[in-house]
DNA sequence: GGGTAAAGGTGTACAGCGTACACTCGGATG
DNA sequence: CATCCGAGTGTACGCTGTACACCTTTACCC
Protein backbone atom coordinates (compact mmCIF):
# COMPACT_ATOMS: atom_id res chain seq x y z
CA UNK A 1 0.00 0.00 0.00
CA UNK A 2 1.84 3.36 -0.95
CA UNK A 3 1.56 5.87 1.41
CA UNK A 4 -1.30 8.45 0.99
CA UNK A 5 0.80 11.84 -0.12
CA UNK A 6 0.10 14.73 2.44
CA UNK A 7 0.87 18.23 2.00
CA UNK A 8 4.70 18.43 1.90
CA UNK A 9 3.92 20.10 5.50
CA UNK A 10 6.17 22.93 5.54
CA UNK A 11 8.01 23.32 8.54
CA UNK A 12 7.22 26.44 10.86
CA UNK A 13 9.60 28.93 11.85
CA UNK A 14 9.84 32.11 14.08
CA UNK A 15 9.59 34.36 10.40
CA UNK A 16 6.86 32.07 8.91
CA UNK A 17 5.10 33.13 12.21
CA UNK A 18 5.53 37.01 12.17
CA UNK A 19 4.73 37.21 8.34
CA UNK A 20 1.39 35.34 9.02
CA UNK A 21 0.83 36.80 12.33
CA UNK A 22 1.14 40.38 10.17
CA UNK A 23 -1.10 39.16 7.52
CA UNK A 24 -3.46 38.62 9.73
CA UNK A 25 -3.28 41.21 11.50
CA UNK A 26 -3.73 43.67 7.84
CA UNK A 27 -6.95 40.89 6.95
CA UNK A 28 -9.07 40.40 9.93
CA UNK A 29 -7.60 43.53 12.29
CA UNK A 30 -6.06 43.72 15.71
CA UNK A 31 -8.73 42.55 17.90
CA UNK A 32 -9.61 39.04 16.30
CA UNK A 33 -6.11 38.06 15.92
CA UNK A 34 -5.38 35.73 18.41
CA UNK A 35 -2.92 32.19 18.87
CA UNK A 36 -5.70 29.79 18.42
CA UNK A 37 -6.64 31.89 14.69
CA UNK A 38 -3.44 32.61 14.06
CA UNK A 39 -2.37 28.71 14.37
CA UNK A 40 -5.30 27.95 12.13
CA UNK A 41 -4.05 30.04 9.34
CA UNK A 42 -0.79 28.17 9.63
CA UNK A 43 -2.64 24.85 9.69
CA UNK A 44 -1.48 24.19 12.96
CA UNK A 45 -2.32 23.72 16.45
CA UNK A 46 -1.80 26.66 18.73
CA UNK A 47 0.50 25.55 21.21
CA UNK A 48 2.90 24.80 17.86
CA UNK A 49 3.48 28.10 18.05
CA UNK A 50 4.78 28.62 21.74
CA UNK A 51 7.85 26.75 20.15
CA UNK A 52 8.71 29.44 18.00
CA UNK A 53 7.50 32.53 20.36
CA UNK A 54 8.08 32.76 24.35
CA UNK A 55 4.11 34.50 24.70
CA UNK A 56 1.54 36.26 22.74
CA UNK A 57 3.78 39.11 23.83
CA UNK A 58 6.56 38.62 22.44
CA UNK A 59 4.56 37.98 19.35
CA UNK A 60 3.59 41.09 19.07
CA UNK A 61 7.55 42.56 19.78
CA UNK A 62 8.15 40.28 16.59
CA UNK A 63 5.53 41.93 14.40
CA UNK A 64 6.78 45.46 15.53
CA UNK A 65 9.89 44.31 14.17
CA UNK A 66 8.94 43.30 10.76
CA UNK A 67 6.86 46.40 10.02
CA UNK A 68 9.56 48.94 11.42
CA UNK A 69 11.89 47.50 8.88
CA UNK A 70 9.65 48.02 6.20
CA UNK A 71 10.62 52.46 6.72
CA UNK A 72 13.14 53.75 4.63
CA UNK A 73 16.37 54.32 5.56
CA UNK A 74 17.84 57.50 6.13
CA UNK A 75 17.48 59.34 2.69
CA UNK A 76 21.62 60.58 2.30
CA UNK A 77 22.61 63.70 1.03
CA UNK A 78 19.97 65.50 1.96
CA UNK A 79 19.38 68.40 4.95
CA UNK A 80 18.07 67.43 7.74
CA UNK A 81 14.51 68.67 7.97
CA UNK A 82 14.02 67.19 4.41
CA UNK A 83 15.68 64.07 5.45
CA UNK A 84 12.93 64.04 8.64
CA UNK A 85 10.18 64.56 6.77
CA UNK A 86 11.01 62.41 4.37
CA UNK A 87 11.66 59.27 7.18
CA UNK A 88 8.50 60.46 8.69
CA UNK A 89 5.99 60.01 5.99
CA UNK A 90 7.57 57.01 5.30
CA UNK A 91 6.83 56.05 8.81
CA UNK A 92 3.36 56.99 7.84
CA UNK A 93 3.14 54.82 4.94
CA UNK A 94 4.04 51.84 6.69
CA UNK A 95 1.55 52.95 8.86
CA UNK A 96 -1.39 53.21 6.49
CA UNK A 97 -0.47 49.91 5.37
CA UNK A 98 -0.67 48.15 8.62
CA UNK A 99 -3.95 50.35 10.12
CA UNK A 100 -3.27 47.90 13.38
CA UNK A 101 0.21 49.00 14.04
CA UNK A 102 -0.34 52.12 16.07
CA UNK A 103 -1.84 50.33 19.05
CA UNK A 104 0.58 47.85 19.00
CA UNK A 105 3.68 50.31 18.50
CA UNK A 106 1.64 52.22 21.64
CA UNK A 107 1.05 49.17 23.56
CA UNK A 108 5.09 48.19 23.35
CA UNK A 109 6.47 49.39 26.61
CA UNK A 110 10.38 47.73 25.88
CA UNK A 111 11.86 49.15 22.58
CA UNK A 112 13.38 46.17 20.74
CA UNK A 113 16.07 46.49 17.97
CA UNK A 114 14.78 47.34 14.91
CA UNK A 115 12.92 50.07 17.19
CA UNK A 116 16.08 51.10 18.51
CA UNK A 117 17.71 51.17 15.17
CA UNK A 118 14.97 53.90 14.04
CA UNK A 119 16.01 56.28 16.65
CA UNK A 120 19.20 56.23 16.88
CA UNK A 121 19.02 56.72 13.09
CA UNK A 122 16.63 59.71 13.56
CA UNK A 123 18.63 61.17 16.18
CA UNK A 124 21.65 61.19 13.92
CA UNK A 125 19.67 63.22 11.12
CA UNK A 126 18.98 65.93 13.76
CA UNK A 127 23.12 65.44 15.21
CA UNK A 128 24.13 65.80 11.96
CA UNK A 129 22.33 68.66 10.90
CA UNK A 130 23.89 70.89 13.60
CA UNK A 131 21.50 70.26 16.17
CA UNK A 132 23.27 69.78 19.70
CA UNK A 133 22.66 66.96 21.45
CA UNK A 134 20.69 68.93 23.99
CA UNK A 135 18.20 70.11 21.68
CA UNK A 136 17.90 67.18 19.99
CA UNK A 137 16.72 65.44 23.04
CA UNK A 138 13.59 68.04 23.31
CA UNK A 139 12.97 68.29 19.83
CA UNK A 140 12.79 64.30 20.00
CA UNK A 141 10.54 64.34 22.54
CA UNK A 142 8.59 67.14 21.04
CA UNK A 143 8.10 64.53 17.86
CA UNK A 144 6.77 61.48 20.07
CA UNK A 145 5.20 59.40 18.50
CA UNK A 146 4.29 61.58 15.31
CA UNK A 147 7.72 60.24 14.65
CA UNK A 148 6.04 57.05 13.57
CA UNK A 149 3.63 58.71 11.24
CA UNK A 150 0.82 59.06 13.76
CA UNK A 151 -0.56 60.90 16.38
CA UNK A 152 -3.47 60.43 18.57
CA UNK A 153 -6.40 61.90 16.93
CA UNK A 154 -9.30 63.89 19.91
CA UNK A 155 -11.52 60.95 18.40
CA UNK A 156 -11.37 58.53 15.34
CA UNK A 157 -14.24 59.48 13.21
CA UNK A 158 -13.05 56.38 10.69
CA UNK A 159 -13.72 53.85 13.46
CA UNK A 160 -17.16 53.76 13.34
CA UNK A 161 -18.37 50.52 12.10
CA UNK A 162 -21.53 48.83 12.44
CA UNK A 163 -23.32 51.73 12.61
CA UNK A 164 -27.01 50.79 11.68
CA UNK A 165 -28.57 52.91 9.02
CA UNK A 166 -31.06 54.52 10.90
CA UNK A 167 -33.81 56.48 10.01
CA UNK A 168 -32.94 59.55 8.45
CA UNK A 169 -35.27 61.45 10.40
CA UNK A 170 -33.55 60.42 13.63
CA UNK A 171 -30.01 61.24 11.83
CA UNK A 172 -31.99 64.77 11.62
CA UNK A 173 -32.58 64.90 14.37
CA UNK A 174 -29.17 64.46 15.79
CA UNK A 175 -27.75 66.68 13.90
CA UNK A 176 -30.27 69.52 15.33
CA UNK A 177 -29.51 68.26 18.80
CA UNK A 178 -25.76 68.47 17.49
CA UNK A 179 -26.38 71.86 16.20
CA UNK A 180 -27.71 73.48 19.10
CA UNK A 181 -25.46 71.92 22.05
CA UNK A 182 -21.99 71.88 19.56
CA UNK A 183 -22.03 74.68 17.18
CA UNK A 184 -18.59 75.09 17.58
CA UNK A 185 -17.86 72.04 16.45
CA UNK A 186 -20.18 71.68 13.71
CA UNK A 187 -18.66 74.72 12.18
CA UNK A 188 -14.64 73.81 12.70
CA UNK A 189 -15.43 70.24 11.05
CA UNK A 190 -16.87 71.57 8.34
CA UNK A 191 -13.86 73.55 7.53
CA UNK A 192 -12.42 70.85 6.34
CA UNK A 193 -13.58 71.31 2.75
CA UNK A 194 -10.55 73.68 1.33
CA UNK A 195 -12.22 76.62 -1.00
CA UNK A 196 -16.21 75.86 -1.18
CA UNK A 197 -16.36 72.77 -1.84
CA UNK A 198 -19.28 71.67 -0.07
CA UNK A 199 -19.03 67.99 -0.64
CA UNK A 200 -16.08 67.20 1.55
CA UNK A 201 -16.92 65.75 4.73
CA UNK A 202 -13.92 64.34 6.69
CA UNK A 203 -10.91 65.79 6.42
CA UNK A 204 -7.66 65.51 4.24
CA UNK A 205 -5.43 63.32 6.79
CA UNK A 206 -2.43 64.08 5.27
CA UNK A 207 -2.99 67.64 5.18
CA UNK A 208 -3.26 67.83 8.76
CA UNK A 209 -0.03 65.70 9.68
CA UNK A 210 2.35 67.55 7.51
CA UNK A 211 0.71 70.76 8.88
CA UNK A 212 1.33 69.58 12.38
CA UNK A 213 4.68 68.14 11.29
CA UNK A 214 5.88 71.31 9.28
CA UNK A 215 4.88 73.29 12.54
CA UNK A 216 7.01 71.53 14.61
CA UNK A 217 10.11 71.52 11.95
CA UNK A 218 9.82 74.66 11.35
CA UNK A 219 10.00 75.46 15.25
CA UNK A 220 13.03 73.19 15.32
CA UNK A 221 14.36 74.87 12.86
CA UNK A 222 13.79 78.61 14.68
CA UNK A 223 15.16 77.57 17.82
CA UNK A 224 18.16 75.99 16.03
CA UNK A 225 19.16 79.04 14.49
CA UNK A 226 18.76 81.08 17.40
CA UNK A 227 21.13 78.31 19.67
CA UNK A 228 18.40 77.63 22.12
CA UNK A 229 19.37 75.84 24.88
CA UNK A 230 17.40 74.17 27.71
CA UNK A 231 19.54 76.47 30.39
CA UNK A 232 17.76 79.74 29.16
CA UNK A 233 20.82 82.16 29.70
CA UNK A 234 23.62 80.01 31.34
CA UNK A 235 25.15 82.73 33.06
CA UNK A 236 28.80 83.34 34.62
CA UNK A 237 27.91 81.00 37.53
CA UNK B 1 -35.91 35.05 66.99
CA UNK B 2 -34.75 38.38 65.73
CA UNK B 3 -33.41 38.50 62.36
CA UNK B 4 -30.07 38.42 61.76
CA UNK B 5 -28.50 42.21 61.25
CA UNK B 6 -26.84 42.25 57.84
CA UNK B 7 -25.44 45.08 56.67
CA UNK B 8 -27.86 47.80 55.25
CA UNK B 9 -26.95 47.25 51.67
CA UNK B 10 -26.77 50.30 50.13
CA UNK B 11 -28.74 50.01 46.48
CA UNK B 12 -26.72 50.28 43.52
CA UNK B 13 -26.80 52.89 41.06
CA UNK B 14 -24.79 53.95 38.33
CA UNK B 15 -23.01 56.45 39.34
CA UNK B 16 -21.45 54.14 42.36
CA UNK B 17 -20.51 51.32 39.73
CA UNK B 18 -19.01 54.62 37.86
CA UNK B 19 -17.18 55.95 40.61
CA UNK B 20 -16.12 52.23 41.98
CA UNK B 21 -14.83 51.47 38.61
CA UNK B 22 -12.66 54.81 38.49
CA UNK B 23 -11.46 54.37 42.17
CA UNK B 24 -10.31 50.47 41.60
CA UNK B 25 -8.12 51.42 38.27
CA UNK B 26 -6.46 53.67 40.19
CA UNK B 27 -5.43 51.20 41.91
CA UNK B 28 -5.17 48.25 40.54
CA UNK B 29 -4.51 49.22 36.63
CA UNK B 30 -6.96 49.29 33.74
CA UNK B 31 -5.74 45.50 32.75
CA UNK B 32 -6.45 44.29 36.18
CA UNK B 33 -10.22 46.36 36.27
CA UNK B 34 -12.85 42.99 35.20
CA UNK B 35 -16.13 43.63 35.62
CA UNK B 36 -15.80 40.24 38.39
CA UNK B 37 -13.21 42.28 39.83
CA UNK B 38 -15.50 45.44 39.89
CA UNK B 39 -18.65 43.42 41.23
CA UNK B 40 -16.49 41.91 44.09
CA UNK B 41 -15.80 44.94 44.64
CA UNK B 42 -18.74 46.57 45.32
CA UNK B 43 -19.99 43.25 47.12
CA UNK B 44 -22.05 42.57 44.73
CA UNK B 45 -22.16 39.65 41.53
CA UNK B 46 -20.86 40.44 38.13
CA UNK B 47 -24.29 39.89 36.60
CA UNK B 48 -25.65 42.65 39.00
CA UNK B 49 -23.81 45.76 37.29
CA UNK B 50 -25.61 45.20 34.07
CA UNK B 51 -28.13 46.60 35.19
CA UNK B 52 -26.64 49.52 35.27
CA UNK B 53 -24.23 49.85 32.03
CA UNK B 54 -25.33 47.95 28.66
CA UNK B 55 -21.52 46.02 29.08
CA UNK B 56 -18.14 46.71 30.05
CA UNK B 57 -17.03 49.43 26.35
CA UNK B 58 -20.67 51.77 28.46
CA UNK B 59 -18.47 51.14 31.91
CA UNK B 60 -15.38 52.57 30.17
CA UNK B 61 -17.13 55.50 28.23
CA UNK B 62 -18.84 56.33 31.64
CA UNK B 63 -15.49 56.51 33.13
CA UNK B 64 -14.28 58.68 30.78
CA UNK B 65 -17.38 60.98 31.81
CA UNK B 66 -16.43 60.92 35.21
CA UNK B 67 -12.51 62.13 34.85
CA UNK B 68 -13.43 64.36 31.63
CA UNK B 69 -15.35 66.53 34.08
CA UNK B 70 -12.43 67.16 36.38
CA UNK B 71 -10.47 69.04 34.05
CA UNK B 72 -11.12 72.67 35.11
CA UNK B 73 -13.23 75.05 33.01
CA UNK B 74 -11.51 77.53 31.06
CA UNK B 75 -10.17 80.46 32.19
CA UNK B 76 -12.25 83.83 31.85
CA UNK B 77 -10.85 86.84 30.82
CA UNK B 78 -7.33 85.14 29.66
CA UNK B 79 -5.57 85.10 26.30
CA UNK B 80 -6.48 82.75 24.16
CA UNK B 81 -2.87 81.65 24.46
CA UNK B 82 -2.82 81.38 28.22
CA UNK B 83 -6.45 80.00 28.55
CA UNK B 84 -5.25 77.36 26.32
CA UNK B 85 -2.57 76.48 27.87
CA UNK B 86 -3.74 76.57 31.65
CA UNK B 87 -6.60 74.12 29.90
CA UNK B 88 -4.35 70.98 28.84
CA UNK B 89 -2.28 71.56 31.95
CA UNK B 90 -5.45 70.90 33.97
CA UNK B 91 -5.82 68.07 31.65
CA UNK B 92 -2.71 66.71 32.52
CA UNK B 93 -2.87 66.63 35.90
CA UNK B 94 -6.05 64.89 35.87
CA UNK B 95 -4.05 62.62 33.33
CA UNK B 96 -1.36 62.18 36.22
CA UNK B 97 -4.11 61.38 38.78
CA UNK B 98 -5.35 58.89 36.88
CA UNK B 99 -2.84 56.81 34.59
CA UNK B 100 -5.27 54.71 33.20
CA UNK B 101 -7.05 57.15 31.64
CA UNK B 102 -4.67 57.95 28.80
CA UNK B 103 -5.28 54.09 26.99
CA UNK B 104 -9.07 54.89 28.10
CA UNK B 105 -8.89 57.63 26.32
CA UNK B 106 -7.30 56.35 22.91
CA UNK B 107 -9.53 53.80 22.84
CA UNK B 108 -12.88 55.09 22.43
CA UNK B 109 -14.14 56.19 19.02
CA UNK B 110 -17.19 58.03 19.63
CA UNK B 111 -17.33 60.83 21.65
CA UNK B 112 -19.44 61.35 24.79
CA UNK B 113 -20.90 64.26 26.10
CA UNK B 114 -18.42 64.99 28.87
CA UNK B 115 -15.98 65.04 25.70
CA UNK B 116 -17.81 66.93 23.25
CA UNK B 117 -18.48 69.68 25.68
CA UNK B 118 -14.48 69.71 26.60
CA UNK B 119 -14.08 69.71 22.58
CA UNK B 120 -16.94 72.82 22.46
CA UNK B 121 -15.02 74.86 24.66
CA UNK B 122 -11.97 74.60 23.75
CA UNK B 123 -12.80 75.84 20.32
CA UNK B 124 -14.41 78.54 21.81
CA UNK B 125 -11.13 79.65 22.95
CA UNK B 126 -9.15 79.59 19.56
CA UNK B 127 -12.63 81.20 17.95
CA UNK B 128 -12.72 83.99 20.82
CA UNK B 129 -8.70 84.47 20.39
CA UNK B 130 -9.63 85.70 16.90
CA UNK B 131 -9.04 82.57 15.00
CA UNK B 132 -10.50 81.59 11.77
CA UNK B 133 -12.74 78.64 11.70
CA UNK B 134 -9.96 77.34 9.07
CA UNK B 135 -7.32 77.67 11.14
CA UNK B 136 -9.01 76.61 14.25
CA UNK B 137 -9.84 73.13 12.01
CA UNK B 138 -6.41 72.72 11.56
CA UNK B 139 -4.98 73.77 14.92
CA UNK B 140 -7.10 71.47 16.55
CA UNK B 141 -5.70 68.46 14.34
CA UNK B 142 -2.17 69.85 15.60
CA UNK B 143 -3.28 69.60 19.10
CA UNK B 144 -4.40 65.95 18.92
CA UNK B 145 -4.16 64.04 22.12
CA UNK B 146 -2.06 67.02 23.21
CA UNK B 147 -5.10 68.13 24.17
CA UNK B 148 -5.81 65.94 26.32
CA UNK B 149 -2.37 66.83 28.31
CA UNK B 150 -0.61 63.78 26.83
CA UNK B 151 1.59 62.86 24.09
CA UNK B 152 2.57 59.20 22.40
CA UNK B 153 6.02 58.70 23.89
CA UNK B 154 8.63 56.96 21.74
CA UNK B 155 8.65 54.55 24.58
CA UNK B 156 7.40 54.16 28.11
CA UNK B 157 10.55 54.44 29.94
CA UNK B 158 8.33 54.40 33.21
CA UNK B 159 6.44 51.93 32.82
CA UNK B 160 8.71 48.53 33.43
CA UNK B 161 7.78 46.61 35.90
CA UNK B 162 8.66 43.44 37.61
CA UNK B 163 12.40 43.62 35.95
CA UNK B 164 14.26 41.17 38.50
CA UNK B 165 17.10 42.96 40.17
CA UNK B 166 19.74 41.56 37.51
CA UNK B 167 23.37 41.08 38.76
CA UNK B 168 25.55 43.82 38.07
CA UNK B 169 28.13 42.33 35.71
CA UNK B 170 24.77 41.60 33.39
CA UNK B 171 23.72 45.25 33.74
CA UNK B 172 27.17 47.06 32.97
CA UNK B 173 27.82 44.22 29.93
CA UNK B 174 24.68 45.61 28.89
CA UNK B 175 24.69 48.94 28.92
CA UNK B 176 28.34 48.50 27.69
CA UNK B 177 26.32 46.88 24.40
CA UNK B 178 23.91 49.86 24.00
CA UNK B 179 26.91 52.99 24.05
CA UNK B 180 28.52 50.25 20.93
CA UNK B 181 25.36 49.73 19.14
CA UNK B 182 23.49 53.16 20.12
CA UNK B 183 25.91 55.72 21.12
CA UNK B 184 23.65 58.40 19.95
CA UNK B 185 20.65 57.45 21.75
CA UNK B 186 22.36 57.15 24.69
CA UNK B 187 23.99 60.50 24.49
CA UNK B 188 20.42 61.89 24.07
CA UNK B 189 18.73 60.06 26.76
CA UNK B 190 21.46 61.51 28.80
CA UNK B 191 21.26 64.80 28.23
CA UNK B 192 18.04 65.14 30.37
CA UNK B 193 19.86 66.43 33.14
CA UNK B 194 20.21 70.14 32.75
CA UNK B 195 23.54 71.85 33.18
CA UNK B 196 25.82 69.26 34.78
CA UNK B 197 23.94 67.48 37.53
CA UNK B 198 24.54 64.34 36.38
CA UNK B 199 22.36 62.14 38.84
CA UNK B 200 19.36 63.05 36.64
CA UNK B 201 18.52 59.96 34.74
CA UNK B 202 15.11 59.93 33.51
CA UNK B 203 13.51 63.46 32.07
CA UNK B 204 11.31 66.29 33.43
CA UNK B 205 7.77 65.22 31.42
CA UNK B 206 6.48 68.30 32.72
CA UNK B 207 9.30 70.06 30.70
CA UNK B 208 9.26 68.29 27.95
CA UNK B 209 5.64 68.39 27.71
CA UNK B 210 5.43 72.18 28.25
CA UNK B 211 8.37 72.30 25.51
CA UNK B 212 6.55 70.46 22.62
CA UNK B 213 3.12 72.59 23.76
CA UNK B 214 5.12 76.12 23.62
CA UNK B 215 6.17 75.13 20.37
CA UNK B 216 2.94 74.99 19.03
CA UNK B 217 1.28 77.61 20.63
CA UNK B 218 3.96 79.93 19.11
CA UNK B 219 3.12 78.02 16.22
CA UNK B 220 -0.05 79.21 15.67
CA UNK B 221 0.51 82.68 16.56
CA UNK B 222 3.15 83.36 13.84
CA UNK B 223 0.26 81.39 11.55
CA UNK B 224 -2.70 83.64 13.09
CA UNK B 225 -0.59 87.29 13.30
CA UNK B 226 0.19 86.22 9.23
CA UNK B 227 -3.36 85.39 7.85
CA UNK B 228 -2.57 82.13 7.29
CA UNK B 229 -5.16 80.15 5.52
CA UNK B 230 -5.39 76.87 3.96
CA UNK B 231 -5.53 78.01 0.84
CA UNK B 232 -2.58 79.86 0.20
CA UNK B 233 -2.92 82.56 -2.03
CA UNK B 234 -6.47 82.06 -3.20
CA UNK B 235 -5.81 83.83 -6.39
CA UNK B 236 -8.94 85.53 -8.28
CA UNK B 237 -9.91 81.93 -9.29
C1' DG C 1 22.46 1.59 9.15
C1' DG C 2 21.10 2.02 13.96
C1' DG C 3 20.79 4.55 18.19
C1' DT C 4 19.94 8.69 20.31
C1' DA C 5 19.06 13.39 21.50
C1' DA C 6 16.93 17.38 20.42
C1' DA C 7 13.45 20.06 18.19
C1' DG C 8 8.83 20.50 16.40
C1' DG C 9 3.95 19.50 16.77
C1' DT C 10 -0.20 17.58 19.53
C1' DG C 11 -3.88 16.97 23.12
C1' DT C 12 -5.75 17.94 27.24
C1' DA C 13 -6.73 21.01 30.79
C1' DC C 14 -7.26 25.24 33.60
C1' DA C 15 -8.25 29.79 35.03
C1' DG C 16 -9.81 33.93 33.55
C1' DC C 17 -12.72 36.89 30.70
C1' DG C 18 -17.48 39.20 28.98
C1' DT C 19 -22.15 38.31 29.06
C1' DA C 20 -26.90 35.77 27.64
C1' DC C 21 -30.74 33.96 29.97
C1' DA C 22 -33.80 32.50 33.43
C1' DC C 23 -34.63 32.93 38.20
C1' DT C 24 -35.83 35.11 42.92
C1' DC C 25 -36.79 38.44 46.00
C1' DG C 26 -37.84 43.12 48.08
C1' DG C 27 -40.20 47.28 47.92
C1' DA C 28 -43.54 50.44 45.83
C1' DT C 29 -48.15 50.87 44.03
C1' DG C 30 -52.99 49.58 42.81
C1' DC D 1 -53.75 42.19 50.19
C1' DA D 2 -52.44 41.44 45.33
C1' DT D 3 -49.53 42.70 41.88
C1' DC D 4 -45.81 44.21 39.33
C1' DC D 5 -41.37 45.75 38.30
C1' DG D 6 -36.66 46.33 38.79
C1' DA D 7 -32.46 45.06 41.37
C1' DG D 8 -29.64 41.29 42.41
C1' DT D 9 -28.53 36.09 41.69
C1' DG D 10 -26.96 31.57 39.59
C1' DT D 11 -25.78 28.96 35.94
C1' DA D 12 -23.80 28.38 31.63
C1' DC D 13 -21.37 29.29 27.12
C1' DG D 14 -17.79 30.50 24.17
C1' DC D 15 -13.77 32.82 23.98
C1' DT D 16 -8.98 33.88 25.50
C1' DG D 17 -3.70 32.75 26.76
C1' DT D 18 -0.89 29.09 28.02
C1' DA D 19 1.12 25.13 31.41
C1' DC D 20 2.30 20.37 31.04
C1' DA D 21 2.80 15.85 29.36
C1' DC D 22 3.04 13.42 25.41
C1' DC D 23 4.27 11.77 20.62
C1' DT D 24 6.77 12.27 16.10
C1' DT D 25 9.96 13.82 13.07
C1' DT D 26 14.47 15.32 12.05
C1' DA D 27 19.65 15.63 12.61
C1' DC D 28 23.56 13.79 13.96
C1' DC D 29 27.24 10.52 15.50
C1' DC D 30 29.22 5.90 15.97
Amino acid sequence: MAQVLVAPRVRLNRDRVLQAAVGLADQVGIEALSMRRLAEELGVVPMALYKHVANKDELLDGMVEVIVAEIDPPARDAEWKTAVRLRVLSARQMLLRHPWARSVLESRTTPTPAVLDYLESTIGIFLAGGFTVDLTHHVMHAMGSRMWGFTQELFDASADPAQPPADPAAQVAQIQAMTERYPQILQISNAAAHDDSVVAHGCDDKFEFEFALDLLLDGFEQLQAAGWSSSPATPTA
